[in-house]
DNA sequence: GAGAATGAAAA
DNA sequence: TTTTCATTCTC
């Protein structure tokens, strides 16, 4: 498809092309309001509109694939051009951004899209009848899978420019919003960590003066790092340059706080924390009351909490516990007390666990880490746990659309136990599933078509082996 | 040609 | 379940 001119097939004109086919006739197709296509288009390419594209040899007349939602959307976003080059032009980037922004996209949006995408493919179907997609599964050179090697572009900026996009800024807006935020931001590096932190390590209020124990160790995180044998390159490709060489641990340790990371000005915090399989990374936002969005969670996709642990992560800015110094609204000031007790017995890994059970693992993961016995689990001990998030384990990795939206698990659910309750705050479902072992809850989506679906069962022995070893 | 995104459809 | 291919354009 032509990026500039509008081009018609045959038997399809200016006047005609962009009425709905006949069985879509009373739906006419609604404009998006947060980014109308500004020119009216034919949804279908013809053999003869198609725009040559570079180095792509297709026959005479090769018919494309109708477009689908999303394509229909990038293709009309790149058009319109909402993110100007002075913010991005990297078409890659530019699709994590549109990736970003469609996920954010309100579901109406969203089906307005589906709709365009539905009469695209009934225009498609009417203007070639005999088109059947034959897609050739075997590629040269053996068939070699694409590995969706996810390479952290800069996903906090990313993410920034998709939230921008969806409050309504775009041009010149968006030009000054992130030329603002580009001021402080300081992009994704990469840092080598150490092997996973405990609880025996950690476990501790915040008020409570530091163990030599941790000292030794919250030096140790600072001053040391790990080498991936697994991996030979550095997980992160965003600027600057991944880093070659062991790194120590950005200044945030410096605080001594027990589990923050990194953490972002207005954009959120990283934190690590211990847990009976180890360690979790959970992802804090001042500036959303419930919603913890996933916009590192593409990043957390190279974590890997085993002794072969590298990861991408944004650099420490800020430490939200300094109150004084926090530049956050009362948000995160609500939220900060919950930080500050001790952490429970129980640990809760709220990763999203999907639809049908825990996701394998994309990238490499060892999970014969994991075969030796795990230690017996403290009594839950029933009171309502301290804090939300998502977790993000080796091996166990939550799809970056959903949100998840819980403050804490009832009091009410004790372990082995397949439960589920409706978050008083959010209003949507929530299943949990509870074992001597471990705990882990899921969310319905934040924008599943049914919010009441039922919760689905999570495959805890793949779970369980995909957790890097347990060390107290 | 790869890479980025999502989703429909075939194998 | 896995793979391809729809779009776009730079590297």
């Amino acid at each position: 498809m032509s990026s500039g001119a509008i081009a018609f097939a045959p038997n399809v004109t200016p006047g005609t092309f962009n009425d709905p086919p006949p069985p879509m006739a009373d739906e006419p197709i609604s404009e998006s309001l947060l980014f109308p296509t500004e020119t009216s288009e034919s949804t279908v390419a013809s053999p003869s509109s198609r725009k040559p594209l570079h180095g792509r040899k297709k026959p005479e007349n090769y018919i494309p694939r109708p477009p689908n939602a999303f394509i229909l959307f990038r293709s009309a976003f790149i058009r319109s051009r909402h993110v100007s080059t002075g913010v991005e032009t990297n078409h890659s980037t530019l699709s994590k951004i549109i990736g970003l922004t469609w996920q954010n996209l309100p579901e109406e949006e969203r089906q307005v899209w589906h709709r365009k995408a539905k009469q695209a493919e009934a225009e498609h179907r009417i203007k070639f009848p005999q088109y059947a997609f034959k897609p050739l599964h075997s590629r040269k050179g053996g068939g070699k899978r694409k590995v969706r090697e996810v390479g952290p572009k800069d996903q906090v900026r990313c993410a920034k420019i998709a939230e921008f996009l969806v409050q309504g800024l775009k041009g010149k807006e968006l030009d000054a919003a992130i030329e603002e935020f580009d001021k402080s931001h300081i992009p994704t590096v990469v840092t080598r960590f150490e092997a996973p932190i405990t609880e025996q390590s950690f476990n501790r209020p915040v008020s409570a003066p530091i163990p030599e124990g941790k000292k030794s160790m919250l030096r140790k995180l600072r001053s040391s790092s790990y080498i991936s044998s697994r991996r030979s390159t550095p997980v992160g490709n965003s600027r600057p340059s991944p880093a070659p060489s062991p790194q120590p641990l950005a200044s945030s340790f410096e605080t001594e706080q027990e589990n923050l990371l990194f953490s972002l000005p207005y954009i959120g915090s990283l934190f690590i924390r211990p847990d009976k399989a180890g360690s979790y990374i959970r992802e804090y936002h001042p500036s959303q009351t419930q919603r913890w969005d996933l916009h590192f969670m593409q990043d957390f996709n190279s974590f890997a909490f085993d002794s072969n642990m590298q990861a991408s992560m944004p650099s420490f800015a800020y430490d939200p516990h300094s109150q004084p110094t926090l530049p956050l609204d009362h948000t995160f000031s609500n939220h900060s007390p919950q930080l500050n007790v001790d952490l429970p017995q129980l640990h809760i890994n709220s990763s999203y666990v999907g639809s049908d059970s825990w996701s394998p693992c994309h990238s490499p993961c060892s999970p014969s880490t994991n075969t030796g016995s795990m230690p017996a689990t403290p009594a839950y001990s029933g009171s309502p746990l301290p804090d939300d998030g998502y977790a993000n384990y080796h091996g166990v990795e939550a799809p970056p659309a959903y949100t998840l939206h819980h403050k804490s698990i009832p009091s009410n659910i004790t372990p082995s136990q397949f439960s589920t309750y409706q978050d008083a705050t959010s209003g949507y479902n929530c299943a949990g599933q509870y074992t001597d072992l471990q705990c882990a809850y899921s969310t319905v989506p934040h924008n599943s078509h049914n919010q009441h679906s039922a919760p689905t069962d999570i495959d805890y022995s793949s779970f369980m082996a995909s957790l890097p070893p347990y060390t107290l």
